[in-house]
DNA sequence: ATGTCGTGGACGCCACGA
């Protein structure tokens, strides 16, 4: 059963949630029982008059979204503060036009990201070469963010599994997007950067964070981990649990992702 | 193993994205 973060803790997480809308009740509920200080949202699908921002404030939670409507849309909650929003990055690629694929703010002394990578479709499709283009402009933008010094923490659905151990069966996916040498190349640039792909505890099973609605693939246990959240070393040194919320997937109306949960030891936070 | 979802247009069903 999920439960608070203990004290002395940051708890940051990050969600697909396929549709704010519809996940509301599931959100609202989740936001109670797991009580993250940070919660970094994807695939919203909502324009941000439509946000749901008094519903989150009523638990809490302070909200900056970037939502086009049907497609895409990230947003970061907080309850730590939630300061300096900005709305996609210098030199982010558009199909052909800039989509809401990344906001960030800083949540107490955290500069944290929320990201929803293209998904690239197939390795012929011109969103393949574009879903390449945006990773490499995502590392130069995280490249910037490092320099500054502060803490950061690149969290969101990068529809890339960063390694064969991250996907049910290798063999499926030969051929596929989401596990192509380029992609898991775009993957690496961000980690060369002195960011951690932080590994989660899965509660039970493999440790995946998505898996497909369709042919019964969650019963089956066939998933992929492309939900990641990436530390500097600061951050990453500090972290005392991380794990998948499995539950989540679970009962009526889930999202197709699962929720990733990181507790920082607060000390590690605070300490500049 | 493309079998399920979610959205939105234009209407109860289809196109699209994932």
């Amino acid at each position: 059963m999920a439960a608070p973060a203990v004290p002395g803790t940051l708890r940051l997480a990050t969600w697909n949630v396929n549709s704010l809308r519809a996940r509301l009740p599931r959100l609202l509920e989740w936001l109670a029982q797991v009580q993250p200080d940070v919660l970094c949202l994807q695939e919203t699908k909502v324009a941000d008059a439509g946000f749901p921002q008094a519903e989150l404030e009523q638990l809490g939670y302070a909200s900056a979204a970037a939502g086009e409507g049907a497609y895409n849309g990230v947003a970061i909650l907080s309850r730590v503060g939630l300061e300096d929003v900005t709305r996609g990055f210098a030199g982010e690629p558009g199909f052909p036009a800039p989509e809401s694929r990344a906001i960030a703010a800083s949540c107490g002394p955290v500069r944290v990201w929320s990201i929803y990578a293209p998904n690239g479709r197939t390795l012929e499709d011109p969103h393949y070469a574009y879903k390449l283009q945006w990773l490499a402009a995502l590392a130069e933008a995280a490249r910037g963010e490092l320099a500054t010094g502060a803490r950061l923490a690149l969290c969101g659905d990068f529809n890339v599994a960063p390694s064969d151990e991250d996907v049910w069966d290798p063999a499926q996916f030969i051929g596929s997007t989401h596990v192509s040498a380029p992609e898991r190349e775009a993957i690496r640039a961000l980690l060369d950067l002195g960011l951690t792909d932080l590994q989660p505890r899965a509660l039970k099973g493999a440790p995946f964070t998505y898996w497909d609605y369709r042919a019964g693939m969650f019963h089956k246990g066939c998933g992929m981990r492309i939900d990641l959240v990436l530390l500097d070393a600061a951050l990453a040194a500090g972290v005392r649990d991380a794990y998948i919320d499995r539950d989540a997937r679970k009962g009526s109306k889930p999202s197709d992702h699962a929720p990733v949960v990181v507790d920082v030891r607060a000390a590690t936070v605070a300490s500049t």
